[in-house]
DNA sequence: CGGTTTTGACCTGCGC
DNA sequence: GCGCAGGTCAAAACCG
């Protein structure tokens, strides 16, 4: 559980991920977060819409509508809330026409909604693949449309159809950044 | 026909 | 305690 097929960028420095591969499409990485479990991410939209080099801008404060890790139950008795979510989240923007990137995986959207702080609406994506509870969520930058803010929310616990074509294709990863294949 | 998307309702946490 | 905002569910609609 230590190592999972999350993408990692040790580079502050604005990436260009040029489509080498079909999944891939073309867009920029703007801005990229990644925190271990524990830590709250928080993508500060309003910080970052203050700061034109969001570069290393993000907030890493609890976010407010972060909700507690608690048991709890619906009506139905269905479990919500669950005690701990799958352990890392990242957070990046990228600068894309597309609000949905393929990043290799299944998602299916089981969500929408307005916030507030946006004229853009956010999708909730889960992870169709069964046992994997890994969430994403998508919005346009309220300041730049032209960008779309990403956030992962847990690991997969397994591994992506691209990864075995990653692992054949090393120029698909862009310089900077590290893939890591989940070794189960 | 099975999987996905849409969309409104529901639920919870937080601030006042 | 109440209202608001965010996140999730689930039934219906849609699509290949």
């Amino acid at each position: 559980m230590d190592h999972h097929p999350h993408l990692q960028n040790p580079n502050p420095n604005s990436t260009h991920l040029t489509g080498n591969i079909d999944t891939w499409l073309d867009f920029e990485v703007e801005d990229y977060l990644v925190l271990d479990d524990g830590s709250e991410e928080s993508f500060s939209s309003q910080n970052m819409a203050s700061s034109d080099n969001v570069t290393g801008g993000f907030e890493s404060a609890s976010a407010g509508a972060t909700s507690s890790n608690s048991n709890i139950k619906r009506k139905n008795g269905v479990n919500r809330r669950k005690p701990d979510h799958a352990g890392v989240r990242v957070a990046f923007r990228t600068k894309s026409e597309l609000e949905v990137m393929d990043d290799g995986f299944k998602w299916r959207k089981y969500g929408k909604k307005m916030v507030k702080n946006s004229p853009n609406p956010r999708n909730y994506y889960k992870c169709s693949s069964g046992g994997c509870n890994v969430k994403k969520r998508v919005e346009r930058d309220r300041e730049d449309p032209s960008y779309v803010i990403t956030t992962y929310d847990g690991v997969h616990n397994h591994e992506s159809p691209c990864v075995f074509y990653y692992n054949h294709t090393p120029l698909m990863v862009p310089n900077g950044w590290t893939l890591q294949p989940s070794p189960s």
